[in-house]
DNA sequence: ATAAATACCTACTAAAATAGTGTGTATTAG
DNA sequence: CTAATACACACTATTTTAGTAGGTATTTAT
C-alpha cells in the first residue's frame, strides 16, 4: 500500500474500470488482515483450514500459507496438522492490534535508509533531510493509529 | 513508500548492505520533495534550472522534468524557459504544505476499492469491511499529519 | 540571426516489488 | 492406510516504479 493513495483519495465509491491502481494495503496484508477476521469470528474452540479460508476469500492457497507462516511467527495464531487441523488465534481478538498483523506481515525488512547527495546510495547514518523529517512524522501518526485498532473491533 | 516500512521500523541508523528495501517515499516523492526544499532554500528570485537540481540531487533529468510537470500542474511552481529559465516556487515556502507536493507527486490516481468475497475484483460502493476501516483510519492520520507540516519546516 | 540553455513532451526500456503457481514432505484424525 | 491438513521451496507472471532516448519550442546572450 502506498502512502499516497492512504493520505491523498478520501474514501470514495469505487469506479469500475477507472481505477488502475488501488489504495488498498498490498494484497499480502489485505489477506492477512481479512483471514485474522476470519480467525476471529469463529465462534468454537475448532480450528479453520486454509483451505477453508482461501476459498471463502478467493485468495490463492500458497499464497495464504505464506501469509499464515508469518502469522505464526509473529505469534499471533496457533497451527495443528493433520485432518482436523488448521488455525485459530493465539490469543483474544481484543488483545491483538492491528498493528501486530501488519507487522508480522510486512515486517521484516529493511533499515531506515535514503538518498542522498553523494549518490543514489545511500544516507548516512542518522540522516535527517527534509524528506526523512516527512517520513519520521508519518511512520509515528501510521504506528500509532494501528496501535489504536484491535482485531476485535474489526469483526463484523 | 509503503505502508509497512513507514509504520514498522524506527527510524535507526542505515545498515549498509542490509537493506533490500527501503522504508522511504518512492523516490518520486522523495526527489520531488528534495528538489522542492531545494526552491525554498534559494535566496534571491533567480529560478533554478532542472540540470542544476538533477545535477545536485544525482537525479535522472528526464525524470526529475515529469515530476515537475506534476508540481508545475498542482500550482506550486512556476516555470521560465530559455537561458536564464529554470523553475521557483508559486508561493512563499511557508503556505506549501508537504501534503500539497505529495498530492501534486502521487495523487491523480486511482478511487478507492477494495477485494471483496465475490471475487479478486472489486468492492461494492461504500465498501466498509476490515480492512477498509483500517485503511481510512491510517488514510486520515497520514493526511493530518502531511497537512501539518509546512516545506519551509523542512528547508536547514 | 545564431547558438546555447532551458522547459516540455512522448515513447520505450529496465528494474524492482508484488502476487501467484507447482511440487513436494511431514503430520494427524479417522 | 488414506485423506486432509500444515509447511517449505523454487519458479513464473504481473504490476509498479524508475530511468532512457529522442525530439520540439522558447528564451537569452552574442
Amino acid at each position: 500500500m502506498c502512502i499516497r493513495y492512504l493520505a491523498l483519495i478520501p474514501p470514495t465509491p469505487f469506479i469500475r474500470g477507472g481505477a488502475k491502481k488501488c489504495m488498498n494495503f498490498s494484497t499480502r496484508t489485505t489477506y492477512g488482515l481479512r483471514a485474522m477476521i476470519r480467525l476471529a469470528g469463529r465462534k468454537g474452540p475448532e480450528s479453520l483450514s486454509l483451505p477453508n479460508i482461501a476459498k471463502a476469500e478467493n485468495i490463492s492457497l500458497g499464497y495464504l500459507e505464506r501469509l499464515f507462516s508469518d502469522l505464526k511467527k509473529g505469534g499471533l495464531v496457533q497451527s495443528g496438522k493433520g485432518v482436523k487441523g488448521g488455525y485459530k488465534l493465539a490469543k483474544p481478538a481484543e488483545r491483538i492490534e492491528v498493528y501486530e498483523i501488519v507487522k508480522s506481515l510486512e515486517g521484516k525488512m529493511s533499515p531506515f535508509h535514503c538518498l542522498d547527495e553523494g549518490g543514489k546510495i545511500y544516507c548516512k547514518v542518522s540522516c535527517r533531510c527534509g524528506a526523512t523529517k516527512v517520513l519520521i512524522k508519518v511512520q509515528e501518526a501510521v504506528k500509532k493509529t494501528l496501535k489504536g485498532i484491535k482485531l476485535s473491533d474489526l469483526v463484523a
